[in-house]
DNA sequence: TTCAGGTTTGACCGAATGGTCAACTTTCGC
DNA sequence: GCGAAAGTTGACCATTCGGTCAAACCTGAA
């Protein structure tokens, strides 16, 4: 039903046309169906599925509107495809929380983690917005399987910390919200954060000065000590 | 050049039809204007502004489509009046920050009150959310005179709190999107919590449970002692 | 060279939707 | 009560936009 499953999100600050992972699967017209993708991402995500129009998806691909509609058949088709990969990429780079380290130290990697998906593919996480603020018409189901189990499965080893009494007594699953809550802020309301302080620049200025900040207030909140590494 | 300014959105739980603050200014047909309004919130807060469809919002606000058009020229007149009014409840909920109690009292009291902003007006957060994550076409103005300057002159204050040592080295506006994306969070990404928590009655089951965990982390977070009050 | 499959393209179509309008009804000051 | 202004309504129009199509155009295998 999904088709073209690889990632083929790019970090928004491409050096070449093109960039892709796996050597294979190159064939002929491949490569129009990733530059449409790429198109349809950055439409979408600033414009919505309604906003957006499938002919200036075209232009941004630089192909005739005709010719996107003859690699997905429908605008749904593509949207489909683009919100797909998009949760694919998000539900990967959840990835694990480092348990062989202090509670700590896992979580400071996770919220940097976060914070560099945000920085490398806002566009990514506005669709997600998106996606979610309108009801999630979409990925509902990925939520409420896929995410709903993994917090539930990271949300035991929070409690075990809890326990321990190496994190403060928060319901997991809130603290995953705020984290994320946090990290993404900086990709969706990126204009907001320019409009009040007025960078220009904003991965030098922004994402490296709140990085520290972010992760501190974050580790601080969450009760998370520095441990003593003892071997 | 806005027109109809008094607030007029309701909180999402209404009792009666409609209940608004002034008793003045009840002429007939203004009774019609916040009805649409009000109906026009909730479509837009969904749909965004290409998707919502103004004969949708006509029947949300039981009236054809034809007087709707009549009390707003076009779509956008109407769009732009409801999320003027949102910014409008935003900016002043922002409110001020209590200069007379410790960093850790006035500080609380905002998260707890922006909370309940979220709480009580998720269809304007969402709203507001959907306008800033699409470049804020309409409110850029706003952000960047108002909004940035309250940031700029309560930034002061929290630079004296850091000075005094009661307030971590947070630069002050990152304190302040860090508490903005964790109350909104619960607004905006309603469904995704729903989704993960399989919550049946979101007020009751979400907010009442987030709210000390989220003022206990964003006050631990940012360095908020528990000053002995002295007088 | 040829043939077949995939690809490209612009012209075209029908439905949906924002907006107009003119006929009609209600409201309200006098 | 009366008349003008305000409000109501459904039929109608113009445009926009997703999607179709058929005619060309590659490209590469035999």
């Amino acid at each position: 039903m999904a088709g073209v499953m690889e990632n083929q999100l790019q970090p928004s600050k491409r050096s070449g046309p093109l960039r892709i992972g796996p050597a294979e699967s190159r064939s002929i017209g491949n490569r129009q169906r990733d530059k449409i993708v790429h198109a349809a991402t950055q439409v979408f995500s600033r414009k919505g599925y309604d906003g957006a129009r499938v002919d200036e998806i075209a232009r941004h691909a630089a192909l005739p509107k005709g010719n996107v509609l003859y690699y997905f058949k429908t605008k749904q088709d593509l949207y489909r495809v683009v919100i797909e990969q998009v949760v694919a990429l998000w539900l990967d780079a959840l990835g694990d929380i480092a348990l062989d380290t202090s509670p700590r130290v896992a979580i400071s990697q996770y919220i940097t983690r976060k914070l560099a998906l945000s920085r490398n593919y806002p566009e990514a996480s506005r669709l997600f917005a998106m996606e979610v603020i309108s009801g999630a018409p979409i990925i509902g189901e990925q939520l409420r399987s896929q995410l709903r189990e993994w917090v539930e499965e990271k949300g035991l080893v929070f409690r075990r910390w809890q326990r321990e009494g190496r994190m403060a007594a928060i319901e997991p699953a809130h603290a995953f919200f705020m984290i994320w809550a946090v990290t993404q802020t900086y990709a969706d309301f990126q204009t907001q954060i320019e409009a009040v302080t007025g960078a220009k620049d904003y991965d030098a200025e922004i994402y490296d000065l709140a990085a520290p900040d972010v992760v501190a207030v974050l580790v601080r909140g969450l009760g998370l000590r520095d441990e003593e590494l003892v071997t």
